[in-house]
Parts: C-alpha cells; structure tokens; sequence
DNA sequence: CCTACCGATCGGTAGG
DNA sequence: CCTACCGATCGGTAGG
C-alpha cells in the first residue's frame, strides 16, 4: 500500500513544516500558503490531509502535552527522592527541548491560539502536569532536601529557563548538549553564588 | 492647549491598549479594529494618532529597550561587586515586570514581528544589553563570587526566569512583590538544594 | 494534487 | 473623528 504510506508521510512532513513556521514566526502569522510552499504544494492540496489550519495546532499541542504527562507519570512510578525526580524531569525537559526543539516550542508559545473547547481542555493538561510538578517541589521542601522556598516560584522559574532553550542554545554551538545538562542543573539546583 | 493636551493623551492611551492586546493575542492576531474598539474609535481614526500599527510595536520595543540600557548603565556606574549588580539587575527586572507587564511581555515576545531595518537595529541593542550583562557573570566567576558556570547558561536562564513573571505572577494574589524579590533571588542565587 | 474561486477580514486612505 | 471604500491576503471549497 505505497498510497497509504506515501499519504501517512506526507502528513508527517506537513506536521513538522507547520511547527517550524509556527516556532519562527508565530501560529497567526503563519499562512497556508507558506506552509504549502514549505513542503512544495498548492495551499489547496493541503487540505487532502489535513482538516484545517487549527487542527495542526491541536495536534502539536496534544501530541507535546501527552508526552510530559507520560514523562511525569513514569517519574512518579519510581520510589525515588523528591531530589532525584526533580532532576529527572530537568534532564527530560532539557532533552526534549534540544532534540524537538520546534515542536516543543509551538507548544509552549502557540497553544493560546487554540479555540474553545480545545483551549480549556489544554489549560486544564497544562494545570494538571504543573501541579504534579509542585507536589515534587513541596515534598523536597517537606523532607528538608530543599531550601524553603515559595513553590510556585521555584517551579515557574524551572519551567521558564528551559522554556527558552530554544531560543539561545543550538547544538552545533560550543557547548555540547551534556555540557548543557550539567551547567543548567548546576545552576538551577545549587544557584550562582558560591557558598 | 487642551487640544494638543488631548491628542498627546489619547497617543498614550493607544499605545497602553495596544500593549495589553499585543501582550494577550500577540501582534499579528491584533487587528486595528481590536485597537480601536478597546479605545472607543473606529479604526480609520486611528490613524491620527499614530501612523502605521508597526510605529507602535517600534515604539514599545525600543521605548523598553532604552529603558533597560539605561539601568545597564546606572549600575554599571556603581562601583560595586558582581554580586551586588546582579542583584540590582535582577531587582530592577523583577520590578519592571510587575509594574509594568504589558508593555514589557509585548517587548519580549513581539519584536521579532519587527521589519527591517528596526528589527536589526533591536537585535543590535539586545545583543548589547546581554552582553554587558554577561560581562557581568563572568567578573563574578573570575573573583570566585560566583560558581564556574558556563556564562551564556547563567545569562539566559536568569533572563528566561523572569522573562514569564507576567505568566503567572498575579500582584493581587497571595505572594507580595517583595515576597517574590526575596524567594525569586534566593531561588536564582542559592539553588534549590539545601547544602 | 491542481486551477479557479469564495466570502471575510486585513492595514490603510480619501474626503469631509 | 467619521463614512465609505481600496487592494491584498486570509482560510478554505468546488470540481475535476
């Protein structure tokens, strides 16, 4: 079946062009007709596999917040430290956001873009990995492996710094990504100022 | 002169709503007639307050930037330590971000919707701000106040960690500012593991 | 997968 | 500051 697998492809290709235009110059700025011309067709014909502009978004969105829940879940099986988790999720995210830089990003930046009832059903994934997140946070407070500390701070300021990865590291540049890794988790886990 | 005095008033309005929508729908999903409604006009009357829908994205770019280089300097004027200008570069960030989130998320997010040349000439001036900023960490690490981290990884997740304030950090909630000073540079500057 | 085309909306202008 | 309107572009469809 070269038809199937050819069409299955192709909506690959479009997918991963659509989360690369959306990276670099937004979801709204983003026209059909630039995607099309991004992998070599007529806006129209996109739309033999695909059902909207939309439902790209929805997917790259979906598709990322299944994989963190997936991630934290698996994370949360282990009986380990609240230390250990926390920096388990770290790396996964720094991995993540170095190896699928595009559409990791679209999902951080482009998700607002979705309509209802996608947009509350978003928000409400997003709520649910941010909490589970916490939990780890307040339990590493709670055990007295990690400073007091306002948890909401710490767990924004985690997200926020690996959030723009994108945006300063490539992994071609000087750093290597295990470099990256350590320095990131050095200075996260243990601050800038030397005690 | 109320005339002129309503004019230059009703610019300031203008820009502010357009910084809000800019900030909550981003730039290119702003229409001028989004603009417009939220300043009780009709789009067309826009136009006699300012020329074009880029001059304001210009101006809130570069009117942030100025704003920020500024206190680059001032502190650099101080004959302090590393540790000290960091933490006044740091409060100083923290209290724009939350006394003025709208126009400084727009600043964050939206210049790259700039054309040329305004948006090489922004580049030009956030390159240097980061690289006096930079400059910074690394005189910290060479006196051994700070921990030898990589500079560029430092820089950014200081810039990333602010960079969201206004995503989640709401004034009226139940942090205060300066609650969010104090564990915000405890959490940047110590870490979050207890040593 | 293409050509041809749709109604809606965009930023902006003319003219008063 | 408004009404009226412009050409360009948008997401998407019809029909083959």
């Amino acid at each position: 079946m070269p038809t199937v697998k050819n069409k299955k492809s192709k909506k690959q290709v479009i997918l991963e062009a659509a989360a690369r235009l959306f990276r670099d110059k937004g979801y709204p700025a983003t026209s059909m007709r630039d995607l099309a011309q991004a992998v070599d067709l007529k806006a129209s014909s996109l739309y033999n596999h695909i059902a909207s502009k939309e439902e790209i978004l929805q997917k790259i969105c979906f598709d990322n917040a299944r994989h963190f829940l997936s991630a934290m879940k698996k994370i949360e099986k282990k009986d380990s430290s609240a230390t250990d988790r926390i920096k388990d999720l770290l790396r996964f995210h720094i991995q993540l956001a170095t190896e699928d830089p595009t559409s990791v990003t679209s999902f951080n930046d482009e998700w607002r873009h979705l309509s209802e009832p996608q947009l509350t059903e978003f928000k409400t994934l997003r709520k649910d990995y941010e909490n589970r997140f916490k939990a780890i946070i307040k339990e590493g407070i709670k055990t007295g492996e990690f400073n007091a500390l306002n948890s909401t701070v710490v767990l924004y300021s985690l997200l926020s710094s690996i959030r723009w990865l994108y945006d300063w590291y490539h992994p071609d540049g000087k750093i290597t990504t295990e470099q990256l890794v350590d320095h990131l988790l050095g200075f996260l886990l243990y601050g800038l100022i030397k005690d």
